[in-house]
DNA sequence: AGGCTTTTGTCAAGCGTGCAGCATTATTCG
DNA sequence: CGAATAATGCTGCACGCTTGACAAAAGCCT
């Protein structure tokens, strides 16, 4: 407490307690046993540095909080006496993603490592208001915790994607397509049933992290996500984490006039040789088969498209020099036909060329990220503040 | 030791001792005094939690390992017995930046506190090859060793600061102004006098880093820096760290045609009103002074010149949605002409504009930035492996 | 079947570190 | 010169990790 002299930096607070330490050594031995198959007291004490009957005392800690599981040993045939192998007890918390579209709400639930274990997709009409939307994110969540019996206090994280940039305050009042929307903030929202942090993001950004995750990107550390859809989109992931800019408005390359991804779908609509019955929410689909069967109207259309995607997609591969670039989204299906031109524009304009690599994921791709972006803040306060806390560490 | 089973993720080695947790202790003693003015060690202790006599044990430790000296106790009218104050012996190392331009080579020395203690300023021909050059990098470097009468081996981390995107080797093989420089690799010539880390950097990012560090950005963490001079080019922060992108060309937008960089000073130096005396060195500053002065032709090409600066500049705005830009390079000294109608640019075609500054560091800023790429690297070094070896840590 | 090898599980002793508390010292104020 | 004040220095205590040793549980060999 300074009490009236010249006040520096006070409350660092960066020194470590004895049993601070311990607190560590716990955390360093989950960390070394997440995503790992059940392992020994003596693999974990070689992967951490600790010594064996350390790690010993640690674990049969953790076992007794819950956090790990014993797996007695089974009949492997190894020379010496047969370990107890311990697992991370996945089951000790869970998450829930959220994908709030247009058309429909897509729920997952999923364990602390990951694992998916429930998914809900509800219809809602595009048209509905916000409140009628959020009744329909309340009945997708309910039902993910009526899968597993859960209470609302066993879900230690949520995100929830929409389109359009969220402010720090999880709104989307910059611009938004679902109605009324812009007023809405969802975390406030869920924070009346839920004690644990909620969090909003782009669909964009979510889907790029669903890509590093699981899908085509996850060797990579530096990753433009260009959505290519009806709507057209980015999510940037640099050094290995997900960029949302200051005001969580990065990778809107597309309101660049000059940047043509506001109309480069129009292309596609608007094809010559589109027939007169078909719904606009089909028009691009058709117009890809058609290219594909060799239309002579419909490769215009989709080389005109591609041309305009690549003007933005080239934007942000200068701005960032990623490793990887990878197209998803609805179009995403139909990458054969996009990906050859991308390449070679981007091959004409940048000066170092990433590798272009289609989504591996489908529509799951938001509602997966959703549950990486809750694993990660679920992560942070575990690893970050440290609290190995008995059983279920509550918010 | 895996056998031949499969082997997981060995050698994890988060595993702190009870001996490490000394060493952190002991750098956040001094994490805590670094650019902090002398302290004593209640001070100490309370700014990092720790106890007063455990304070007092690690600093005598470190008083005696050379990195903190005594400041005994002047007559400050205070109460009670006067406090011994400590101060972080910044003179334990020093690290040089190199600012390697077509006309000079600009060489500083700073202390461990980021002190400048000597610059250098030797000019070099424009064409010369790169052996002579690097002879002037040499000599500049050789009289900071001079003026402070230091040897090699009491540098602790060396930056140089080239023109062009710099890969991962040090080498700028991508693109450079200067004859021949492709092929060089300053890292390795250095490397042959200094055992020391040497690291390569692009002029761009090394600048930005200075506007962040004692310039115009002190404040933020998300920035884009945009140099502007008879190049134009651009440096990234995001999250308060300095991007290269995976290839070491982030922020290189410039290279889009549709972004008129490279033609953007053309407008100044084809000046209708421009004199035929006037040097091509010097027709930005002629141009900038009539237009200042209410030159018709003037003001036109200072506007044609922003417009095309503002176009690039906004892509980068868009896609990183920086909390500010800051306009630096030789023309920032002409700002006032440039700023007001950049903002304009700028919020007719971004969503959310941010702030926008004037660089407020001259010509250093390049070899500014590399001395904090250098303080960068021994902070990581020192913090991260931690390593409060005797006196002097060699590399 | 019995002994040998190998690896695990467990215990005891030792050590380094940080913390709390008390005595000591140096300085200002009355 | 004595009282008050605050920093310094010292001792004992608690905690957790490490080393080393030994018993237990399996497979392999004779």
């Amino acid at each position: 407490m300074g009490t009236e002299g010249a006040t520096v930096t006070d409350q660092v607070t960066t020194g470590t307690d004895v049993t601070r330490m311990r607190e560590l050594n716990a955390l360093s031995i989950v960390r070394a046993l997440r995503g790992n198959p059940p392992s020994t007291v003596t693999e974990l004490a070689t992967r951490t540095g600790l010594s064996r009957p350390g790690t010993d005392v640690i674990v049969q800690g953790l076992v007794a909080d819950g956090w790990l599981t014993v797996v007695e040993p089974d009949g492997s045939s190894v020379v010496g006496r047969p370990a107890r192998r311990y697992r991370f007890n996945a089951g000790a918390g869970h998450v829930i993603g959220v994908d709030v579209g247009a058309h429909k709400v897509l729920a997952m639930l999923a364990d602390l490592d990951g694992t998916v274990t429930w998914t809900t997709r509800l219809p809602v009409d595009p048209g509905a208001d916000p409140a009628a939307r959020l009744t329909v994110v309340d009945a997708a969540v309910e039902e993910c915790l009526a899968s597993a019996g859960l209470r609302p206090d066993d879900i230690w994280g949520i995100t929830v994607g929409v389109t359009g940039p969220v402010d720090a305050s999880g709104r989307t009042t910059l611009f938004t397509p679902l109605p009324g929307w812009a007023s809405v903030n969802p975390a406030e929202h869920l924070a009346a049933r839920f004690s644990c942090p909620v969090q909003v993001e782009n669909d964009c950004k979510l889907a790029a992290l669903a890509e590093r995750w699981q899908g085509a990107a996850r060797d990579a550390d530096d990753i433009v996500y260009v959505l290519a859809g009806m709507r057209t989109g980015a999510g940037l992931i640099i050094d290995g984490t997900l960029r949302r800019g200051h005001g969580g408005a990065a990778g809107e390359i597309g309101a660049l006039r000059a940047v043509r991804w506001l109309t480069a779908p129009s292309h596609l609509e608007k094809c010559a040789s589109l027939p007169a019955g078909v719904d606009t929410d089909d028009a691009a689909a058709w117009v890809f088969a058609a290219a594909r069967a060799g239309d002579k109207a419909a490769r215009t259309a989709v080389r005109r498209y591609t041309r305009d995607l690549a003007v933005g997609t080239a934007a942000l591969v200068l701005t960032l020099d990623p490793q990887v670039v990878v197209l998803g989204g609805g179009f995403s299906r139909s990458a054969d036909l996009i990906l050859g031109q991308l390449a070679r524009e981007l091959g004409r304009t940048c000066l170092r060329v990433p590798e272009i690599r289609a989504s591996t994921l489908g529509a799951e791709s938001v509602a997966l990220g959703a549950l990486r972006l809750a694993l990660n803040e679920v992560d942070a306060r575990l690893f970050g503040t440290g609290l190995p806390a008995p059983v279920a560490p509550r918010a």
